[in-house]
DNA sequence: CTCATAATTTAGATAAGTCTAAATTTTTTA
DNA sequence: TAAAAAATTTAGACTTATCTAAATTATGAG
């Protein structure tokens, strides 16, 4: 159907437009770690299979049928994620790349036996919801930790940062999804705060961490 | 590591040198539906890195590290096919065009793990040996339904030709992996064959589908 | 042994996806 | 608002994997 290629930017373009509205050539390439030439080659011929909306200099956002792909590869990716985690006893910090390869298998048959097999989780082990064989899903309503005030609380349920440094990072602490946090304290000078783990431990963590830890009320 | 297309000519040049000696360029092209001229340039690239021995007009064999890498191919095959009947319910004749992108996914921690999570199956669905980590396996030792004898005996173990239609024939006549079935009888005429299978039924069966039905005495 | 045929390789072309360097357009800044 | 800077596109090249058509080598029938 489309190419390995063309599926990863139909992917990055999606992420990227939930940010911004229209996405700009060099945040591609940025994302995808190629150059911005080779992404203008690629805009366009995305452009000719009408999966985008492209004018010159002025960035792309995904047509209907660009968003669909898009979110099918996001569900093949999440729900193997899953599969890795939950059946194949992975760490959080260790499947991602395994399902970069993994979610261009192109069955959806496949995918969608797998989704049963595994009793149709709602979301993977970083938190993100996994959209439904209609591509239907909710999005979260999560705030950072860094928007909290104190004597709030909430459970960790996302993180914004997938890189393995930082996923390993929480674990340790035990900043795990699903665990309750309450905000102890804020640090003026710094931003960083002081959190109350499920009346396990206390935790201080930075601003940076608090930003990229995702929190439902 | 190595590309796509090498890995699937590396597993075409083993299945093909498992009947012959050394393997024929018009074997491989009809063998992965491709132009001879082409699987010349493959075969200049796999020899520059001494994954095949290739002397023009000669044909080809794999050196011991190209076969190291065909057996792991086949491994991830055989254990993704596996999962797919046991795990997902998958019929044995819908599994082979999955597992032939499935076989692709390269990390060696994600198939050992999945090899555990299935109890280190022996055999695929169709009868063939899974490779263990170290690309060891036995060799079945087995025998077409053409070549026994009235009144011989076994356990129906493997299938000669994987095709869709096959499959489904046989499942149909139940005759699937772990049958036990007997010769009744073998016309001469055309050396059809008629078989007892477990004291469920009698089936005749033709000279062809003898041909291609394995059997563990 | 020789020549016709079959098998294989070479030559030259194409498509996908990428790159560098140069040109163009947009945006920012002064 | 004009020049500088940044972003984007174009031009031209490269790699991988294909193909067709032509040339070469091997084989086998007589
Ligand atoms: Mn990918
Ligand atoms: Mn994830
Ligand atoms: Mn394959
Ligand atoms: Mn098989």
């Amino acid at each position: 159907m489309n190419t390995l290629a063309e599926e990863n930017y139909l992917k990055s373009i999606y992420h990227l437009s939930m940010d911004a509205g229209n996405v700009s050539t060099n945040q591609i390439a940025a994302s995808l770690k190629t150059k911005a030439s080779s992404v203008t080659d690629m805009l366009k011929k995305l452009a000719d299979k009408a999966l985008i909306n492209y004018t010159r200099y002025q960035g792309v956002s995904l047509t209907p049928s660009g968003e669909k792909i898009a979110i099918n590869i996001i569900r093949k990716h999440r729900l193997w994620e899953y599969f890795l985690v939950e059946k194949l006893n992975f760490k959080w910090d260790q499947v991602h790349d395994m399902a970069e390869e993994m979610e261009h298998i192109s069955s959806a048959e496949l995918i969608d036996r797998l989704d049963k097999f595994m009793d149709y989780p709602q979301h993977d082990p970083h938190g993100e919801p996994i959209p439904d064989c209609n591509g239907r899903f909710k999005a979260h309503e999560l705030k950072p930790i860094s928007a909290l005030s104190v004597n709030d609380s909430g459970i960790i349920s996302g993180v914004r940062d997938h890189t393995s440094s930082f996923l390993q990072y929480l674990e340790k602490q035990q900043l795990v999804i699903g665990k309750k946090i309450a905000i102890t304290e804020i640090i003026s000078f710094d931003h960083s705060v002081v959190l109350q783990v499920e009346n396990i431990k206390e935790v201080h963590i930075s601003r940076e961490v608090a930003n990229n830890l995702l929190i439902a009320l």
